[in-house]
RNA sequence: GCGCCCGUGGCUCAACUGGAUAGAGUAUCGGACUUCGGAUCCGACGGUUAUAGGUUCGAAUCCUAUCGGGCGCACCA
């Protein structure tokens, strides 16, 4: 809609003209500041530029209005053109919304260890790229969505260990020395007993079985993973395990030769270079390659696979790392740039108003299943989607529990389903609806359509601004608007009833496909909890 | 000490990326059902945008400094 206003106001004006939307929609759908950034050009005032540009702009039926006020020119659309657009989205409902963009993008998030379920951090980050890849895909862009599986290293070694320990401790009720750091909670003397059906007893206090122990048990904590993430409707296109990638390691390293040297029988990386503060060890002494080496392989491996561009969610704690692994792809000879790392910031909880925190070794972890459990797929997303990733998250794990109306998720659902009982509860068929004409509408009921109209700017925005929460926002103010909308205006038996519907079903389109890119259900009736 | 992120009503967050009178939710208080679903709606209270300068037609947004908070600063992953 908006891509259809501009392009017009440039076949009279040949320039970039942002149209945003005014303060105050009393002025009209769109205004744009053009005559502000004009005034030195022209050596005329703001006001003046603002006047002669509405008289030439005001020539087509596009508009009903154009105005100038304040130096700011605003512009309302006329009913006739809103009419044609709401019949289009009408007709071709899985087309709302949609863009042909071209390209192919590699999002990577969450990559967890397999050591352990996935917490409430993990959430985060998972419904940010989920949500991402959903909008992404819907603007046409060739989406891959991956999960890069840490299943080499120390970690897996601990995690055998503390499975041992563990075992050693609650079944064969022996004393045990525990060391520094060690994996702990539910899951663990889970695994150790599972362990015991599955091999032997002796399987605990093997030292020799210790790894093939840890193999065994990051397969089933990876299967509790994508579990979770399922419940959560997540999915991923591809996983990729780290412990495949060292067979590639020579390759890479005479592909990267011009950026890392030997010293002190290690070789180190040259990110220095690259403007990293330090150089980076990616062999050690003892020739074992460290979990840099492993991610130089994977982006090395990631831009062979030849996308247009890649985003990394990482946690914020992992910041510190971008400019090693920038380093390494540029001296891989791919261009840095192409590389997108998107940090989402922690997410802290209070338990009756104190921090809670949580330490994965020490056990005392909030299970993102567990939340899940108790508020559902459709509200965990919803809260993690509408906040900025940028920031920290604070919230108490108790208002989290609540399912009544202060959760948005029920006010927007409900409002689709009203939309949807109605139309269950009049007369009229859909063909009726659809064939009504969008005129002489109230002032609101225009204010709402043309709310309706806007999901295609906000999906668009919400993707390339990386902002998700533009369209949490968006459907939260939407569905007021409904429930507004609903309480001041009469409108089954009325004889405005079909075109009031089809306003409606405008409505309810636009709640169900922000919701589905949400991943969220729509529903058609609500059903009320019983005391 | 250095680097990254962030400071907006009591609380959780917005503000179209430099635009018009800084907006929502929540909390608190007060209203609206002979009604298409009250899981709703309306109103009130609540702000020197951490502080001090600067940049310009215009600043919550950009620059500098200070204060406060989070996260990093591994040959752990």
């Amino acid at each position: 809609m908006k891509q259809r206003v501009k392009s017009f106001l440039q076949t009279q004006y040949d320039g970039d003209i942002i149209l945003e939307k005014p303060k105050d929609r009393s002025f009209g759908h769109f205004a744009t500041p053009i005559a502000f950034s004009l005034a030195k050009e022209l050596r005329k005032s703001p006001v003046k530029i603002a006047e002669e540009f509405s008289v030439l702009f005001a020539q087509n039926n596009m508009f009903s209005e154009v105005s100038s006020v304040k130096g700011y020119i605003n512009f309302k659309l006329s009913e006739s053109f809103l009419d044609e657009y709401a019949s289009w989205a009408l007709n071709n409902q899985k087309e709302f919304a949609k863009a042909n963009n071209q390209q192919k993008i590699l999002i990577e998030f969450v990559s967890a260890n397999p050591t352990g379920p996935l917490h409430i951090g993990h959430a985060r980050g998972a419904v940010f790229g989920d949500t991402l890849a959903r909008l992404g895909r819907h603007l046409g862009y060739d989406i891959t969505s991956e999960y890069y599986i840490n299943d080499a290293g120390n970690q897996i070694d601990l995690l055998g260990l503390s499975i041992q320990l563990e075992g050693q401790n609650s079944i064969l009720k022996q004393t045990v020395q525990w060391p520094e750091s060690f994996y702990r909670g539910e899951y663990i003397s889970q695994l150790a007993n599972q362990a015991v059906q599955e091999f032997s007893i002796s399987i605990l206090t093997d030292i020799s079985r210790q790894r093939e122990l840890a193999l065994w048990a990051k397969d089933i904590v990876m299967k509790m993973i994508v579990q979770t993430l399922d419940d959560t409707h997540v999915a991923f296109d591809s996983f990729v395990y780290e412990s495949a990638l060292y067979d590639a390691w020579d390759d890479v390293l005479e592909k990267i030769h011009n950026g890392v040297y030997e010293k002190e029988n290690k070789i180190f990386l040259a990110s220095s270079l690259k403007g990293d503060d330090n150089d980076r060890v990616v062999v050690r002494e003892d020739g074992r390659p460290t979990y840099l080496a492993g991610d130089i392989i994977y982006h090395n491996q990631k831009f062979e696979r030849g996308f247009d561009h890649y985003i990394n969610i990482w946690g914020a704690d992992h910041h510190g790392y971008i400019a090693r692994v920038k380093a390494a792809i540029e001296f891989l000879g791919y261009d840095s740039s192409k590389l997108e790392v998107l940090l989402s910031q922690m997410v802290s909880l209070l338990k009756d108003g104190e921090p809670y925190k949580m330490s994965k070794r020490a056990g005392n972890v909030i299970l993102m299943s567990d939340i899940l459990d108790e508020i559902g797929s459709d509200a965990l997303r919803f809260i993690f989607a509408s906040k900025k990733c940028d920031t920290a998250l604070e919230f108490d794990i108790e208002a989290l529990k609540k399912q009544d109306s202060s959760n948005p998720v029920y006010y927007i659902q409900y409002a689709h389903a009203r939309i949807k009982t109605m139309i269950r509860k009049s007369g009229l068929s859909s063909g009726e609806i659809l064939n009504a004409t969008l005129h002489s509408l109230s002032h609101d009921a225009n204010s709402l359509l043309f709310e309706a109209l806007l999901l295609p700017e906000i999906v668009d925005d919400a993707f390339h601004s990386r902002q998700i929460q533009k369209l949490t926002d968006y459907l939260r103010s939407l569905a007021a608007k409904l429930h507004k909308f609903y309480y001041d205006c009469k409108i089954l038996g009325t004889s405005d009833e079909a075109k009031l519907l089809k306003l409606l079903q405008v409505v309810a389109l636009s709640l169900k496909t922000g919701m589905s890119l949400l991943g969220i259900e729509a529903k058609d009736s609500m059903i009320k909890d019983e005391y």
